[in-house]
DNA sequence: GTCTATATCCAGATAGAC
DNA sequence: GTCTATCTGGATATAGAC
């Protein structure tokens, strides 16, 4: 009975299996506390084949940033198009960018740690900002134009941008770090409110 | 003519060198990536008195971070009893912190690197969360008590101060990674205008 | 307390069989 | 392409003279 014994235990494509590996265990202990040989025990590979597929730890990093910064890029994308498509406000697409990190903070945890957490200039070398990258310049534009719309008020770029997405990403840290105890997603509304209405009671004059 | 030759190069205590030296080194290239050999020959010390004084790597870094918390804290303590002094109010209180931060991020760079834009918990084992911490549960109180006293609107206690404080702390971040080019007290006055006021032109209704 | 020289360890990377 | 066994460099840490 052949069929018993053989054993199928890695369905997924092999290099699939070392980058989930290596997100886990990045996320997990930082990169710099993972060794090759964590990642290879981890996703059930030898060493060789780590190397064969990407050169090296630093190209595991790579691979991964790129993977998921794009996906992440998708996702701002879906957002504009669907936006475009309903000639919607720039103000309802940045809630909506909000509302999915929000939610993808809470299910897919490890690719928003390792994507906003992480400090990737300590180890990934020769790449640009994760800031200057397109999805980050794409928010900022959807920013400008609501400026250039008469809908935003008419703030310096970063001022504008960092108002609104700042306290979120912030939130997302402080949800990472163990701070915040709440589901992000239950203090959306909230947070919305108060991008676009200001904390004060009363205007200050 | 002895007094002529004799070298007085390092003024400083040594222990003030190697935590300078150090600070500078972990900040520009990450902890990681600094050996002890290398804090050595920036602090003009030997190794052994590198383990003398703190011990070792990690040493180092945990008596950097409690000193340069302790300074944040006391930063901050300072603008609260100034505000008690003069009776000021929570928004006054949390600009106050806001300018300095700004202020400092131009003038003491690499303090403010190291304090809000490092991973500690990569490399300092056993300490709370930097968000968890003195300086910034107080700055949450200042946001709490301007809530109680009918000063700021009644939202989530974490929804409150990542809206207050989170834009800065984000813009802070998007300066030190050279997105941001512009100094950002140049900025600050929009960016609190902001914070109080809102984003958007007319309410939403 | 400070220094130099040295020991030890372990991570990243490679070689070569299969 | 995948694996195991091995090499090598460099980092942390120590020993012991001064």
């Amino acid at each position: 009975m052949p069929y018993l014994n053989r054993e199928v235990p890695n369905p997924e494509p092999i290099d699939c299996r070392i980058l989930t590996a290596a997100l886990d265990l990045f996320v997990e202990n930082g990169y710099h506390n993972v060794s090759v040989h964590d990642v290879q025990k981890q996703a059930n590979v030898s060493i060789g084949s780590i190397y064969n597929h990407f050169g090296g730890k630093e190209g595991i990093a790579k691979a991964l940033y790129k993977h998921l910064l794009n996906e992440m890029n998708e996702m701002i994308d879906s957002i504009i198009q669907q936006a475009d498509a309903q000639d919607s406000s720039a103000i309802s697409q940045c809630n909506r960018i909000i509302e999915l990190l929000f939610e993808y903070t809470e299910t897919k945890t490890n690719i928003i740690a390792f994507i906003l957490h992480a400090k990737h200039s300590e180890f990934i070398t020769n790449e640009i900002p994760i800031c200057s990258a397109e999805p980050f310049s794409k928010m900022r534009a959807i920013v400008a134009r609501g400026i250039k719309q008469g809908e935003l008020k008419n703030y310096n770029s970063w001022v504008a941008s960092t108002s609104i997405f700042g306290g979120a990403i912030r939130m997302i840290h402080l949800r990472l770090d163990g701070a915040i105890e709440q589901p992000l997603p239950e203090l959306y509304e909230q947070l919305i409110s108060s991008i676009w209405q200001g904390m004060a009671i009363q205007d200050e004059s």
